[in-house]
RNA sequence: GGGCCCGUAGCUCAGUUGGAUAGAGCGUCUGGCUUCGAACCAGCAGGCCGGGGGUUCGAGUCCCUCCGGGCCCGCCA
């Protein structure tokens, strides 16, 4: 409704101005600073004070006298060196908002697929794992609340040298069969036994050099597909992908498809993306100096115009191809651009019924639904691969998809890395340079980092000990369900708080906290607007018929009072909120606005009693004001992925 | 050497395209539970927005420069 008010005051001034001043320009909109000050601010008075040559206030007064009527709005006054301020009619508008009127969500065409997560499958997550997969589900959350169609994809890089790394352990330091790794990886924790084995395995890299050749060896082996070490690669990277989901899926989240490695290399994604490279002229054959033998992309295609820069090697003079070559064939494919296709198997059904994906080489019984084809593409990666992403782009761009590359989206953030509290408390041993940092980057190399399951078993531990305090008599099993949503509403919410461009130093204390601004923090607002209700009810009382009690003239008057006004219009803004947080791409503006509800409501359950109110047009009122608090406060928790208790 | 990011209250962070008196949370201190359960609320204190210059009627925000910190720049992935 903000925004309904907000286009038709826009439309009106502009008309007004055109006509009355025959001068074009756009209508910008503020906020005012104070919200006594009004509801929307209009700054027209400073941008016409030059064309005009007249102060601004002299123009806001002569505008203010002339001002049109707009419907919805009360009136307009001036303030400040020029300002207008704009009331609105607050019995139209809660009136419309209680009639259930809402901004319209955006139709746009096409499909938007958004990349996340995307951990090698070599050993168990951690927290900055986390940190991509929900800042990624949040972000397709938000698309989707606005009524946008999204595909999300999980790539899988089950043929790289990370995964390797482990089948080095277990073939040259362990000396482990496939059939006892296979039994191994049946095992409840085997993403945690790899974490140790993949740790165990780079540190004898680097007193064995000569080691290093059954890994060379090894992922040679692995990208071709065949024997024993390419069957040990298989065993674990698909048990570590079902860790991984499961963790994730602790988390709330889930993929539709998961794209692999393996499938770019047997289906010749890449042999296809090729020879649109090399026919377009996109990429280079070298033919002297240090990148001999080698077909690179000009660095002139992904730097500044006039850096012509280093060239990157695409296709290395043993021809193999490396990483970004693949990725540059499977961004093609994401947008239907390569002309070649996956097959795939269902991996594993959601308790909805919602089916995810993986990719094959061979065709399955099941009819998969089309993946692909995207109209827009995010690709949630952390910031260090900005340069890696800017050639994929490159790609696109010189194979003359300039259209594609505009949407193709590096949806980048900031690492996660450990406060130097967090590691003492951890058992991490710092050197004396880290201890001076303020912050210590996670190392899976090193097997340095805090593991996504044992941070969530940690909250909710801590979240049960606060339920059992609170609720000895629930049923046990109730009791285990809301600690489970209180941690990971903890957990979301600490991961989205911050921008993306905001370095996290995780910190355990902080992320264990459930009080100020936290996600329990938003989930006790919620559950407390319902517990009025539940209360209401235990009373034997129904919940009354808002629109008959609440006819304009009532909630003019009841919102002549400032504080519920201010209240009533914190609560409507859910709409633009989501939205702007779309325009900037940033979760953590839902999260900053769900915090502020919370703030908002938690006041005014403070302040005013609403069973006992005896006045009954007044309690009619405050029951609407809550269930309309409530209604924002459950939507906007379902975008960021925290579920509501039943208590708290 | 080149590129990207950060520097705002004791700590951790917000701050829309430049706008009115720079905001939260934590921590400190002070008050508030007679169940719509205090995982809460109210209040006090705390700031040369890293330094300097510029653009502008107006700069935390834009430009230049310097200082401090982080990340990236491989025929690894």
């Amino acid at each position: 409704m903000f925004h309904i008010l907000e286009k038709r005051l826009i439309e009106a001034v502009g008309r007004f101005l055109r006509e009355s001043r025959q001068v074009e320009i756009p209508v910008v909109l503020e906020q005012p600073r104070q919200a006594a000050f009004g509801e929307i601010a209009l700054p027209v008075a400073f941008g016409l004070a030059k064309q005009l040559r007249q102060p601004p206030r002299a123009i806001a007064e002569a505008l203010a006298k002339e001002f049109p009527a707009v419907e919805g709005i009360e009136k307009v006054e001036i303030a400040g060196g020029g300002y207008l301020n704009v009331r609105f009619d607050r019995g139209y508008y809660a009136a419309a908002l209680l009639a259930g009127l809402t901004d319209a969500t955006n139709e746009a065409a096409g499909k938007v697929i958004v990349e996340h997560t995307n951990i090698n499958p070599n050993k168990a997550a951690h927290i900055g794992h986390l940190r991509n997969a929900v800042l990624g589900d949040t972000f397709v959350r938000m698309l989707r609340a606005n009524g946008r169609k999204v595909e999300v994809q999980n790539y899988i890089d089950n043929t790289g040298v990370q995964v390797a790394d482990v089948v080095v352990g277990f073939h040259y330091l362990e000396k482990k069969t496939p059939a006892e790794v296979r039994n191994l990886a049946a095992q409840p924790k085997f993403d945690y036994y790899c974490w140790d084995l993949y740790a165990r395995t780079s540190a004898y890299y680097g007193s064995n050099p000569e080691a290093v050749e059954w890994r060379r060896n090894t992922l040679h082996v692995i990208e071709a597909g065949e024997g024993e070490l390419a069957e040990l690669g298989h065993i674990v990277a698909d048990a570590i992908v079902e860790r991984h989901l499961d963790t994730m899926l602790r988390l709330g989240i889930e993929y539709d498809v998961l794209p692999r490695e393996s499938e770019i290399l047997h289906l010749r994604f890449w042999a296809t993306a090729f020879e649109q490279l090399k026919e377009r002229k996109a990429i280079y054959f070298e033919n002297e100096g240090k990148n001999s033998g080698c077909w690179v992309m000009a660095g002139s295609h992904f730097r500044e115009a006039g850096d012509e820069g280093e060239a990157k090697v695409i296709v290395r003079s043993n021809g193999t191809v490396t990483y970004v070559g693949k990725d540059i064939a499977y961004q093609l494919w994401k947008f239907g651009l390569l002309g070649k296709d996956f097959h795939y198997k269902p991996l594993r059904t959601y308790q909805s019924g919602h089916v995810a994906w993986v990719a094959t080489d061979e065709p399955c019984d099941a009819p998969a639904p089309p993946f692909g084809q995207g109209g827009e593409v995010y690709n949630v990666i952390d910031s260090r691969q900005s340069y890696l992403q800017d050639v994929v782009v490159a790609g696109l761009r010189a194979l003359g998809y300039a259209a594609q590359a505009e949407k193709s989206i590096h949806f980048s953030y900031e690492m996660v890395a450990l406060s130097p509290r967090t590691c003492a408390e951890l058992g991490i041993p710092l050197s004396e340079e880290d201890r001076k940092k303020s912050y210590v980057e996670v190392s899976g190399r090193k097997g340095l980092g805090v593991k996504a399951d044992d941070l969530i078993d940690k909250l909710i531990e801590k979240a049960r000990a606060e339920v059992d305090s609170r609720h000895p008599d629930a049923p046990e099993a109730e009791r285990a369900v809301v600690a489970r949503q209180i941690a990971v509403g903890a957990l979301r919410y600490f991961l989205l708080k911050f921008t993306r461009n905001t370095v996290i130093a995780f910190d355990i204390q902080e992320a264990l906290s459930f009080e100020g601004e936290t996600g329990p923090y938003v989930q006790y607002a919620a559950v407390r607007a319902r517990n009025i209700f539940r209360k209401l009810a235990e009373r034997g009382e129904a919940a009354p018929d808002f629109a008959a009690v609440l006819d304009r003239d009532a909630l003019r008057r009841q919102l002549a009072a400032e504080e519920f006004w201010q209240l009533l219009l914190a609560a409507s803004k859910a709409g633009p909120a989501l939205e702007s947080a779309l325009k900037a791409g940033e979760p953590s503006h839902v999260g900053r606005y769900a915090f502020t509800l919370a703030q908002s409501f938690n006041s005014f359950y403070h302040d005013y009693p609403v069973l006992t109110e005896s006045n009954r047009e007044k309690k009619t009122f405050l029951l609407w004001m809550t269930d309309y608090f409530r209604r924002r406060l459950e939507e906007t928790l379902a975008i960021l992925g925290i579920e509501v208790p039943e208590y708290m």
